[in-house]
DNA sequence: ACTCCGCCTTGAGGTGCATCAACCACTCCC
DNA sequence: GGGAGTGGTTGATGCACCTCAAGGCGGAGT
């Protein structure tokens, strides 16, 4: 977890001075666009001119293999970047998580305004953000416990956003997909992490966490 | 395997040319280094000034959990530029493969030299390759299965050389922390692949395609 | 040739997670 | 309230991969 801390420190730090710079910008050239649960933004392997940014709700990105099995990518909530990309298409599909409204900017445009300076840092930092926490996300699908993945998960959550009590924004699917497990064996991880007093679940969709160490100790 | 395929065009396209632009400023500014196999490069949470290009040899990224798991994030060989962090530091160390030439520049010189737009571009397309390569491991990780693992990873190696026969440039146990699995999983999945006629080995680090076809189907 | 040594393969057995199948808790709708 | 739908939990069983333990094989040194 000391790879977590090291990102949130580095989002603080480098990333947050030159995303809310042009945040400004993109609020005033972009389009609001709302999207129903389950909706899909834009598709795997579409063009993509254009830049999303989370205004209210929660997004996840995927891909699919051609027999069903999905791996999510991430997940972006408020204030969160997403479908920045270099090469001209998505490598990955995005779905409102829930209920969501998202800042849509066209990326052409957004240059021309904003000019390429600011532009490239804006995308810079949207993409190394994506690295780091990909990186990270390899680390946990290739080497750690389904214990150990689900820890993680919590931990992220929770450092994410500060507030005592956590509101899960996904169901069990997507937690699975994201982690590489089945929703079962969540399941199964979750209870055993309430049984240990580690977190205290209330209803299925928010937790407290109990006991920050032994989490921490559990993700690794 | 379309995802792959995807990234060695991209490869070719964009990004061929302003690779080669740069070459020559960092050819000659950088400093040619050797290194042994297994000798670091640079370590995990080291800060980050210079950044490297192999000019022979083959190198590892890794990443180590505190009980010795180890990850690796990539593999990279002649021409391939590593080490390109945006924060300063690295997030995963880097080791000789075997033993190496390894062409070393510091950024801040380079930047300086090549000016900010070449050495932007540099930059941008390395880091961008890299995220590229880490989203298509994110879901051989997530969601495939050794075998698809295994079929995946030889599949990848042939469509970087592109040469008959492809020689492996690292042992079992660095394809095994790569694909997350054991040295063992990736041997016994060597000989079925052989049995199965899709691939054929010539002693245990070089191999041919017998089967493309299949091979393809195989790593899904 | 012989032996040593590192690396790879093969086998036997165990286990962590997946799979399959109920069951439970909510919510919605009549 | 009853019934149906949705999402989550729990249990029984199976299997893919890991673990542990022997070999096999090829290169380097003598």
């Amino acid at each position: 977890m000391t790879q977590t801390h090291r990102f949130d420190d580095a989002t603080m730090t480098h990333i947050a001075e030159p995303r809310e710079a042009s945040a400004d910008i993109m609020m005033s050239m972009g389009v609001r666009m709302a999207f129903a649960k389950d909706e899909e933004i834009y598709g795997q392997d579409e063009d993509a001119d254009l830049i999303y940014r989370v205004i209210s709700g929660a997004v996840r990105t995927t891909r699919v293999m051609s027999d069903g099995r999905r791996q999510i990518g991430g997940f972006y909530y408020s204030d969160d970047m997403f479908g920045v990309e270099a090469n001209g298409h998505h490598r990955f599909s995005a779905e409102a998580l829930s209920d969501c409204i998202v800042l849509v900017v066209k990326a052409s445009a957004l240059r021309a305004v904003a000019g390429d300076e600011a532009f490239g840092r804006l995308t810079w930092a949207a993409t190394n953000r994506e690295l780091d926490r990909t990186q990270d996300h390899l680390l946990l699908l290739g080497r750690k416990t389904a214990a150990e993945r689900v820890a993680s998960f919590l931990m992220d959550l929770a450092n994410r956003r500060a507030t005592e009590s956590v509101t899960l924004p996904m169901g069990r699917q997507d937690m699975a997909d994201y982690l590489g497990l089945t929703i079962e064996t969540v399941s199964r991880m979750l209870t055993q992490l309430q049984s240990a007093l580690v977190v205290e679940f209330a209803g299925a969709r928010s937790f407290r966490i109990s006991n920050r160490c032994a989490l921490a100790r559990m993700a690794e």
